[in-house]
DNA sequence: TTGTACGCGTTATCAC
DNA sequence: GTGATAACGCGTACAA
C-alpha cells in the first residue's frame, strides 16, 4: 500500500502539498500538480476511504434498506428495477452504495446505528415495514433518508402515481364499454389506500356502481392470494365484466384460475395488471397494465438524497411522485 | 457522536480499558467490562467503522461487482436472486456488502482500485465482462474474490451445473421420444460453452443425430432473438419436434412465435426452458425447465468468500457447483 | 505557493 | 487488570 506520505518524499514535497494537488486545490501550482498526480499515479496510489472519511465526516457512501419478510423481496422486478436506477444514478454522481440490515456484525442493532456506523452520508428506504419503529427511528433521526412509495410526516419519499394509475384504468375500462369492474387489491399499505380511494372516486365519478363484493384483499406479488380472490368473484352470481388486479404477477394467479374455469381472455372476461413489468409485454394476450417508471423512482430517490446531502440546510422535504403510463394490451375487451 | 474517549471518561478509565472491554477482551475483569458495556449503551455509543479499519485493516465490508451491460441485469431474476442469497449469507455472517464500480467518485478507475479504496476484505463477482481486463486485474491480485458462473485458472468460482443440466433435459426430452431436438443457446460465454458440450455430448450417447441448422445462436434474456431463431426453426423443411431454449425469458420471445405459427404447445412443437424463474412456475402450460437454485449459488459465494478471507494462508481454491433439478412441466409432450 | 503540526476514533503494544 | 502512548492515512488550520 502506498500513502501519500511516499508520494512525498518521491517527489520531495511535503504530504499537505500532496494532500492539496491530489484534490486539485487551486492552493498549489499547476506545474507541481500535475507532477504529483502524476507520480501518484506511476506509483499506484489509491486513496483510503477510512482514513478520508474519518477526517471529513463524509463518505460518499449510502445506505439502503431493502427488507423482505417474503423473503424474495430483491427478486421482484419492481424492486430489482428500482435498485438498478438508484445503483446507476449513485455511480454517476461518485456515490457507493452499501446494504444496511438491521444488526452490525454479529450483534442485533437499529438500522440508523448500522447506518452511524458505517459512516453513510444518507440512507434510501426502498422496501421496509415502515411501521416498524426501527425504520421510524431512522427516519426521524438527523440522518438524510428517502423512502420510496411510502410517506413519512414531512420527509422526501417518491411515490409511484397510484392515484393516476388507478384513475386512468378505470377510465380505459369504463370506456371500453365496462361497467361491473372489480379490484383485487394488495395487503394494507399507504400504496394501497391510494389506489383503493382513486379507484372509489373515478367510479364514482363515472357511476360506476361498485358492489361490495367486487373489493377483494390479496397480497401483492402473491399468485395464489389473487387466484383466490379470482375464483371467488369467478363464481359470483353477478360476475363482473372486468378484473384489476393488484400487480402483474398476482395476475397470473387470477390467469390459472380462469383458464381453470374454461374462461378465456378478454373474450369472456377482462383483466387488467399493474406495475408493467418485463412479463406484461411478452405475455400473449398482451397485458394491459399501469407501467410503472421504476428505473426513474431509483434514478430519482439517488438524485434527491444526495441533493438532501449536500445541501443539508436549504433542502426541503419533497413528495414526488412519477408518472407511469396506462399500457393497453390486448386483456381489455370492447364490450 | 459519543466516542469511547466519552465512555472512558463517564467510567473513570482510560480509553484503552474502555476499547479492551467493548472488544470482549479477557484482559479486562467481567466487573469493569459490564460496567463499561452498561454505560457505553446508556450513552448510545456506536462504533465507527472507518477508524476501526483504518487501525485494524478490516472492514468487514464485501465488494459486489454487477456489471450489466443490457442495462437491466439486476432485473433478471437469476440474478436478483443470487444477490438475496449473497446478502442473507453476508449479513449471517456479519458482513457487509457495497457494489463496487469502475469508477470511484466522479474519476475513471479499476475495480481493484476501487475495491481497495473502500476497504474491501472480498470482492463478490456476481455478473461482469469477464474478458474485461480490469476484471482479470482484479481477480489475479492479492483481493480475496469470487466469481458466479465464470471460472477463472485456479480461482474459487460458484458454478451452476450446466453439464448436468443439459445432460438431464436431452435425456428427458429423449426419454419422452424425441429425437428431432433443436438447441437455441445465449452468446459465447464459458456458460454457453459447457451447455453445448453437455448437449452435444448427451445426444452423441443416444444417437441422437444433430443437425447443424438445429443449433442457433441468441443472447439470454433477449425473448426477441430467440424468436428470431424459433421462426428459423419452424420454417424448415424438417423442423424439430422440441426446442431448447436458452433461458425462461427467452422462451417467451419463442411462444410468440410459435403462436403467430398457428402452433399449440405442447401439441405441435414441445419446448424446454432454463434457470426456473418464478414465471417458469405460474406459465400455462407450466414450463418445463431447469431450475438452477440461485439462492444457493449466492449463499455459496457469500460463504466461500469468507472463509477465503479468514483463512488467507490455508485456503485453497474450489470449484463449486450447485446442483439444481429439471422441473418437468407440461410443454413437453410424449410422442 | 508550500510546509508544520495536529486531530479524526480506534486498536495494539508495552509498561506498570 | 489497567493505563499511557503510538500508530493507522488523511485533510486542514495556520505558519512561513
Amino acid at each position: 500500500m502506498i500513502r501519500i506520505k511516499d508520494i512525498a518524499k518521491a517527489c520531495g514535497v511535503s504530504v499537505s502539498t500532496v494532500s492539496k494537488a491530489l484534490n486539485r486545490s487551486h492552493e498549489i501550482s499547476g506545474d507541481t500538480t500535475r507532477k504529483i498526480v502524476e507520480k501518484a499515479n506511476k506509483m499506484g496510489y489509491i486513496a483510503n476511504s477510512s482514513a478520508r472519511s474519518l477526517k471529513t465526516k463524509r463518505s460518499q457512501n449510502l445506505g439502503l434498506i431493502f427488507v423482505d419478510n417474503s423473503d424474495s423481496g430483491l427478486g421482484h422486478e419492481y424492486f430489482s428495477i428500482i435498485l438498478n436506477g438508484i445503483k446507476m444514478e449513485a455511480e454517476r454522481q461518485g456515490y457507493d452504495l452499501t446494504f444496511i440490515s438491521n444488526k452490525i456484525g454479529s450483534s442485533k442493532n437499529s438500522y440508523l446505528n448500522h447506518a452511524r456506523y458505517r459512516g453513510c452520508d444518507g440512507v434510501i428506504i426502498v422496501s421496509a415495514d415502515f411501521q416498524d419503529p426501527k425504520i421510524m427511528a431512522l427516519v426521524n433521526s438527523d440522518m438524510p433518508t428517502v423512502t420510496i412509495d411510502y410517506q413519512f410526516h414531512n420527509k422526501t419519499a417518491i411515490m409511484s402515481d397510484n392515484k393516476k394509475g388507478l384513475e386512468e384504468i378505470v377510465k380505459h375500462v369504463y370506456e371500453m364499454g365496462h361497467r361491473r369492474i372489480a379490484f383485487i387489491h394488495g395487503e394494507d399499505t399507504d400504496v394501497t389506500r391510494q389506489r383503493l380511494a382513486s379507484f372509489y372516486k373515478a367510479c364514482e365519478e363515472l357511476d360506476i356502481n361498485v358492489p361490495i363484493e367486487y373489493i377483494r384483499s390479496a397480497e401483492y406479488h402473491i399468485p395464489k392470494y389473487s387466484g383466490i380472490a379470482t375464483r371467488e368473484l369467478l363464481e359470483m352470481e353477478n360476475r363482473p365484466t372486468c378484473i384489476i388486479y393488484p400487480d402483474d404477477y398476482s395476475y397470473m394467479g387470477g390467469l390459472t384460475e380462469i383458464e381453470k374455469h374454461g374462461f378465456k381472455i378478454p373474450e369472456d372476461i377482462s383483466v387488467v395488471g399493474y406495475d408493467g413489468i418485463y412479463l406484461s409485454r411478452i405475455l400473449r394476450p398482451k397485458l394491459t397494465t399501469y407501467v410503472q417508471d421504476s428505473v426513474q423512482i431509483g434514478l430519482m430517490a439517488a438524485n434527491k438524497l444526495i441533493e438532501m446531502i449536500m445541501h443539508p440546510k436549504t433542502y426541503l422535504s419533497e413528495q414526488i411522485t412519477i408518472n407511469g403510463y396506462l399500457q393497453k394490451g390486448q386483456t381489455v375487451k370492447r364490450i
